[in-house]
Order: structure tokens, then C-alpha cells, then sequence
DNA sequence: CGATGAATTGAAAACGTTTTCGTGAAAAGG
DNA sequence: CCTTTTCACGAAAACGTTTTCAATTCATCG
């Protein structure tokens, strides 16, 4: 392996005068024709930097040596399954790319074990973090004492931290709101109610408000608690229609639209049309929304953008020290009307 | 931040005993109680090692110290776009965290300059790559020479790679196979022919295969050439269906279950019926297969194994420094026989 | 009881950088 | 022409570890 004293030796200068050309920092003064030399050994020889030696020298408290590397810490469970997810991810990654930063997978379940992060935080193995699985608030807190942290696609209103979301609320609300000017009273919500799934239980809420903002009966018979299933989504639907006494509501707002795609299917199974006996919409704007039949009526979200969004956020956040206002950054939603509706 | 040297100070002894310690090695030997004190000091002064002082120890081409990290190498334009992916990406993330080992995305484009990889590799920023995106076969040649490769979900009959892929036409062979056993003749391929992408390449033999086996005639006209694109395939079966004089074909075999969703809403809007009009067949087992309307008959394929088996032959490669055989490992596909056929 | 060997410890070198400090030479100022 | 400043460079310390080597103690054996 080369090393700076190898070039040095074969220029004829001290290491000191090879590290300086290294660092092609222009402050430093070296003779150019030394400095030509110099570059000349260095690509004869393939010499890179020890880049450990490096960050060893850069471990005193006040500087730090960059790693160009950011966290992406997740339940990779939870977080890769929804195809949802990876536009996001693209997003983010495209975005770090282009500003020379590379991704580090990590896992969510690790960070209790604090050890391994406390090291990588302190010798910089990551500059700062991207979350997408809400963590515990005071893991949370003791997390931003450290490192830049900015959270995508969640939002918890009592986290103290910098966000990338949209406003899954209103986004129902809007859902709810299509349903109602297509003239639809008796609306159902399929997508499960409550029990620590923040997505879920947001758009609930904004479900719940819509209704009684337009002044509809809430029937908790059709608020049916699927979490993501889709097979629990076609189920239960299958179900309820064979056993329904004609109290069926004529219309469903779905938590995503893949929930609507597989309730569709149990309605279209019992012989029932669509709009016309039922209609649906979604959440998402999932790449295949349009193409199911009925194409479905759903709400988009800038999946993509949100991850660019974020990225950006977190790369502003470690430029500069200043600034550690959290910012709560929402993306706009879109309704998107299809047949389905 | 704390230094061997200050738990050596607080405890009393000399570095090297606490190094010693610290390392846990059992065949050094060091007196049990000044191991309680140190440990004790370790607890309550936080102590946790400076990894780059470590590895800069372990420079020398010889020994190098473990890094527990692997490089996920992908165009991530391509390689994250599909749902397909996260599933092998799942696969892969558990199986490395159990053992132990965090994933680095790396961008395939950044391959190319290679000072960055040369460093990385050299340094064990790495331990190996599992390579997703393939690259140029002098570049892999290169990279094999220095680190353990494995590449997924391709595979070049000319790159000397352990890979771990299933049979692409085998699998586009059952779905014709399917067809014909169903009584289909006129087939046709919608998943475009040639040019560069692989996977769809492989696909379109494995059907060009199963149609002379089976002796029957193969219409250029009826082959699409889509890409990737869900539009395409909608909009060029519409058309077809507009412009046909009878001769449509009786079933489609597609090179993914979204391209067959797609051309299945063409179908259905031109008021044709599925199975008994056209019949399609898709590859992936899509999750969103059996949802649709009417479900998907397709050739499934495991990926989440798929990418537990690629990384622990990774993990096998980094352990065993012998048995540098490249492996092709495939995993079986299976025909999934529902109502769209 | 002296010799042998094992167990335990510390001093110091090494890993490859960056940076501080000092020194001599050249340039600038009077 | 002498003094001061700037420029160009080298010697050496420092970063936090691991490991080699030697030194010391202590038990064991004949």
C-alpha cells in the first residue's frame, strides 16, 4: 500500500510538503513544480489517503472529519414491504447522491443497544440521520443532542424534531369530501381505527371529522379494522355483504389503495357494480391505481418530492450549526378522480 | 471523550493491561480482578473504542479488522422503482442484521471513479458487495479481484459471478406451457423483445422456446414491445383490440404481473372478457395478483429468499477465504394458477 | 534451595495522517 | 545595504489503538 512517505521518498521532499499538496488546499503555499511532481507520483503510484488515519487525527472534540454518509434508520420491516416507501427512498437517495453523500442502512431495533451509535456519532461515521420509524421520544431527544436528525413520513406531534410529512387528515378529509359532493350519506372507512398505528389512526381521525363536519352518521359497524391486511380488507367486505340487510354504505374512503383494490374485488366477486353500488377511494395513488378496473379514485401523494424534500432538509441541517428551529415541512395532496367514484 | 488512557489512569494500570481487556481475549491472561475494575471503569466513564484508531492499527495488507458492513451496489433508479426489489432487499437486510452486519448503498454509476471504491475496499469500509445492478464485465473482473461479489437477480452467462437468480425461462416457458395446456394457440408476449434489459430478455426466450416446442406459430405482430411501461401495455392493447380483424391472440403471457393488470384494464374496457376472450398469464406474483379483478394466474417468484439466500452466500464467501467457485444458485418458481386463465 | 517455566504486567514501537513550530531563503521596505 | 516580512519547506508531535518484547513475580519441580 502506498503512503505519503512513499511519494515523499520518491519526489524527494518530507511528508509534510506531499500532505500539504494533497489537500490541494490553496492556503498552503508549495512550489508548483513540486506540486506537479507530487501529482505526478501520486497517480504513477495509485495512492489514496488512509482515510482512518485521517478521521484518527481529526478526533479531537472541535473538528471532525466528514464522512459524506448519512443514516437511514428504519424497521426495515415496516419500512420496505410498502412499495409506498421505496419512492421515497429513491428521493432521498438520488438527492444525497448528487450532493456526494452515501445511505447507511440501519436498523431501528439496534439503537436501544446505544453503544454502536454513540461510536458512530462521535467518530462521524454518519453525519446525520434520516428517520422514517417514530422512535421513542426520549431516544429521540437524546439523539439530537448529537447528530442532525430529520423525520420523513411521520409526524408526532409531541416529537420536537425537524419533518417531512403531509397532512394525512386532511388528506382523508379530502377523501371523504369527494365522496359526499358525489352524493354519497352512508360512508365507511376501511383501514382500522386506532392502536398506535400514527398513519392509520390520522387518517381516521381525518375520516372522523369530515363526517361530522358534513353531518353524516358515523356507523362503526363499516369502520372495519384491517391494519394493512388486504386480505382482511377483502375478507371482512365479502363477509358484510352477504350478511347485509341493505344498510350497506354506498361508499368507502381506504387507508390506502391497496386496501381499495382488494375491497373492490370482494364487491365485484358478490356481482355489485362499481361506482354505482359502491364506490371507493383510496389513499396513495399507488403506480397501479389507474390501471385496476375500475381505475380508482384516489388521493396522490408527492412520494418522491418528499424524499427530496428531506434530504435536503438534512443536508441544510448539518451545513450549517445555527438554525435548529424544528421545521415542519408538509408536501401537498392531490384528489385524483377516477371511474371508481 | 474518553481514551484507553484515562481508564488505564482511573484504574491504575498500564494501557496495554486495558487494551487487554477491552479486547476480551481470552488467551491473554490478566488478573480477574483488575478485569472487574476496568469493565467497572469502562460502565461509568462510557467508554467506547475509537474505531478509526483501531483500523488504522490493523492498516497493514495482512490483517485487516472486520468492519461489519456490505455494500448494496444498484443503479437505484432501477433497482428500487420495482416493488419486486424490496422484497430481495428485505431479505437481504435481515439476514445480514442477524448476523451482525449493516448495509452501504452504493450507486452503480459511481463505480467508475474508482478511487472512492479502491479506498473503500481497501480500507474494509466493505467487506463485500452484493451487486444488483450489473455492471461492465471488466469492472466486475476487477472488483472480484479485491473483495467478494455476489451478484442477485441477473445473471450473465459470461460474467465470472456467484449470483443467485431463478430461471427466467423456465418461468416464461410455464406460463406458455399454462397456456397451451389450457388450449390457448394464438399466444402472444407483451413485455417487449430485445435490447439490453435482461430480464426481459430471458422472459422473451423462454416464451420464443415454449412456442416452437408446442408447434405454434409465432405472430410478430402480437409481440409487444412495452418495457417496463404499464402505459404502453394498455395503450398498445387497446389499440390492437380497435384495429383487429379477428386474429387477436387468445392469451398473453407477460413479462410482470403489472404489465398484465395493465393490459388487462385495456381488455376489460373494450368490453372483452377475461379468461374466456383473452387469457393472461404474469410473472412475479405481484402482491396485488390475487386482488385484482379477475386474479392473476402467474409464475411466482420467491424473492424474499432470494435475498436471504444471496447474502448469506455473501457472508460465506467473506468467512471462507478458499472455495472461491462462483456458485449459480437458483431458487424454483412456481405457476399459480388462478381465474385469469 | 536453586532452576525452570508459566503467568502477569508495562514500556515502547507502530499504523498513516495532519499540523504546529522553527528555520533558512527570498522578497519587500526603508 | 540593513531590517523586516513573507514564503517554502522539514522535523517532530499528536491522534487512540494493538502488539511485541522484556521484566517481574510466583509457583513448581527435582
Amino acid at each position: 500500500m502506498v503512503r505519503l512517505k512513499d511519494i515523499a521518498e520518491r519526489v524527494g521532499v518530507s511528508i509534510s510538503t506531499v500532505s500539504r499538496v494533497i489537500q490541494n488546499d490553496s492556503s498552503r503555499n508549495v512550489n508548483p513544480e513540486i506540486k506537479r511532481k507530487v501529482w505526478m507520483a501520486v497517480k504513477e503510484m495509485g495512492y489514496t489517503p488512509n482515510e482512518n488515519a485521517r478521521r484518527l487525527v481529526y478526533s479531537s472534540e472541535e473538528k471532525k472529519r466528514q464522512t459524506k454518509r448519512i443514516g437511514w434508520l428504519a424497521n426495515p420491516r415496516i419500512a420496505n414491504e410498502n412499495p409506498y416507501f421505496s419512492k421515497i427512498f429513491i428521493g432521498i437517495s438520488e438527492t444525497l447522491n448528487k450532493a456526494g453523500y452515501s445511505l447507511l442502512l440501519l436498523h431501528s431495533d439496534d439503537l436501544e443497544e446505544e453503544n454502536q451509535f454513540q461510536r458512530m456519532v462521535r467518530e462521524k461515521e454518519i453525519e446525520g440521520i434520516l428517520l422514517v420509524d417514530p422512535v421513542r421520544k426520549e431516544t429521540l431527544a437524546e439523539l439530537k443532542k448529537w447528530i442532525p436528525v430529520v423525520g420523513v413520513d411521520f409526524n408526532y406531534s409531541d416529537h420536537s424534531l425537524s419533518v417531512v410529512d403531509y397532512d394525512r387528515e386532511e388528506a382523508a378529509w379530502k377523501g371523504v369530501e369527494h365522496l359526499v359532493s358525489k352524493g354519497h350519506t352512508r360512508i365507511g372507512f376501511i383501514g382500522g381505527g386506532v392502536d398506535g398505528d400514527l398513519h392509520l389512526e390520522k387518517r381516521f381521525k381525518g375520516y372522523l371529522k369530515a363526517m361530522r363536519e358534513f353531518g353524516l352518521e358515523i356507523n362503526e359497524k363499516f369502520i372495519v379494522d384491517t391494519e394493512w391486511y388486504l386480505e382482511r380488507s377483502y375478507e371482512w367486505l365479502k363477509m358484510t355483504i352477504e350478511q347485509s340487510d341493505g344498510d350497506l354504505p354506498t361508499g368507502f374512503l381506504c387507508a390506502s389503495d391497496l386496501l381499495a383494490i382488494a375491497a373492490m374485488r370482494a364487491v365485484q366477486e358478490k356481482g355489485l357494480s362499481i361506482p354505482d353500488d359502491v364506490a371507493f377511494v383510496g389513499i396513495d395513488n399507488n403506480d397501479l391505481a389507474q390501471y385496476v378496473v375500475p381505475a380508482l379514485t384516489t388521493i396522490s401523494i408527492p412520494q418522491y418530492e418528499m424524499g427530496v424534500v428531506a434530504a435536503k432538509a438534512l443536508l441544510n441541517l448539518i451545513a450549517e450549526e445555527s438554525d435548529r428551529i424544528d421545521l415542519k415541512t408538509f408536501v401537498a395532496t392531490e384528489l385524483i378522480i377516477r371511474k371508481s367514484t
